[in-house]
DNA sequence: TCGATACAGAACGTATACAATGAGGGGCGA
DNA sequence: TCGCCCCTCATTGTATACGTTCTGTATCGA
């Protein structure tokens, strides 16, 4: 059970150790590095769902006490990236079926909405911007850096959002994802993953043409193809029902 | 200054007090009584918006340790209910004016959605509980109990949100609701105070209809109206800004 | 008399310590 | 030899203690 120990790809980016240079000066700030860190590293699924994350493993790794630890886990549990079992610790959610079906109706409702704004809203430089985000998860799609893939795709789909200019909005959809990271980690088939490679580039087309009717309807589309590409059936697990796998009439 | 000890209005509902009884045994759902107390309480404006909540204070209050209320206050900051500063501890969020429009754009947008799907998977057992809702809370303005009907008001948006079906949505529709509630309290003009009595009567008897087109449509004739009777305008404070009151250039 | 600086008090941020609880393993009995 | 029970260990929940920072006041100087 030694190999236990690892629960934290420790090797994320090198940015993460806030207590080897601050020196407990700086460590109010350090704690939103952590929650980033863990994050992140969930989101590009390098902490896969179900994996266990332990206080003192997670306190050990980034130099700082359980109690900063807690924080993150609860601010994490708070957005549904991590699951808080009373006492058992946390772990990486594992969406379960009805959520990922409630979180991808959740976006096709908000993100088509919000792009009928966003066309009216965007800047040059937002155009700019997304069109750059796009070509680094092109170049990520590329070179088989999934992982980057996935984060770039979230992103994206965060900032297109931010650009409607409802904050509050904004970071709901920012939320979900974040979740849709998770749920394409258990119910994504290998292979192709979330949005076609070409999909944001019309997406940042149409939104430069300005209609912001087309801009919707195709962001339906591209949302309906990503939730259709998965397999959400009731995997594995899930309390292994053996009643039913061997036929047993209660 | 012995008066600044009432920081929390105690009398609330008798309920609160979790050491009283289990001594100290089920502590662990303590504290979600503790966030509901809280929570409750500024719903019911009997926390104003800016008013500041000190941990030992409220430790005292509910007879746990500061590090339970760091928890609850955390949450309750997720939420945006109250506001964490980083050295100055926590206060009832003041919201800003482009919080108001955001919360209640996104009432708009999704609230509406909502009804259509909600209009389908209406149940009888739902409509006996709507009905006995608006009824609770049309009994609470005629008897001018104000903090009652604020919060009853916001269960039944919650409630109404609920019934579609979808958690995530339904979650997120719970806490525009507790946030349009502090809104309520710094751009209302006391006098009619959020919902007019009898549209959520009417809304339920749409809903029963079964017409989910006219339903989302009154619900949207009903978001507007309350924010229309706000008066949102750039209040006195929000971070005086005084470089730009005293115009000094910097 | 007014203003500035220094001190004291209060409140928050973090770490550490203790207690409680659940899980896993070993021993005992049938 | 198999099953059950008790014991120990691991891990979380909660409280307390200490360090840091900010606010308010008092004293000193001009």
């Amino acid at each position: 059970m030694s190999g236990s120990r690892q629960v934290v790809g420790t090797t994320s980016s090198g940015q993460e150790q806030a207590s080897g240079s601050g020196a407990g000066k700086s460590r109010g700030k350090g704690l939103d590095a952590i929650y980033r860190s863990i994050s992140e590293a969930i989101i590009e699924h390098r902490l896969k769902p179900g994996a266990r994350l332990r206080e003192d493993a997670l306190a050990d790794v980034f130099g700082v006490s359980r109690t900063g630890i807690r924080k993150v886990l609860q601010r994490l549990a708070l957005e549904q990236l991590v699951t808080l079992t009373p006492r058992r610790g946390a772990s990486v959610t594992r969406p379960s079926v009805d959520e990922a079906r409630d979180v991808f109706e959740a976006r096709l409702m908000v993100e088509c909405a919000l792009m009928e704004t966003a066309a009216k809203r965007l800047t040059e430089a937002d155009i700019q911007e997304l069109r750059d985000m796009a070509k680094q998860e092109r170049q990520a799609l590329r070179n088989r850096e999934q992982r980057t893939a996935i984060k770039l795709s979230a992103t994206f789909h965060t900032r297109l959002a931010e650009i409607s200019g409802n904050r509050t909005l904004a970071e709901f959809v920012g939320q979900l994802c974040s979740r849709s990271s998770l749920i394409l980690a258990v119910y994504g088939n290998a292979g192709h993953l979330g949005c076609e490679s070409h999909d944001h580039d019309n997406l940042i087309d149409l939104l430069v043409a300005g209609e912001g009717d087309k801009v919707s309807d195709f962001m339906a589309r591209h949302l309906k193809s990503i939730e259709a590409s998965l397999s959400i059936f009731e995997e594995p697990e899930e309390t292994p029902d053996l009643r039913d796998i061997f036929s047993v009439n209660t």
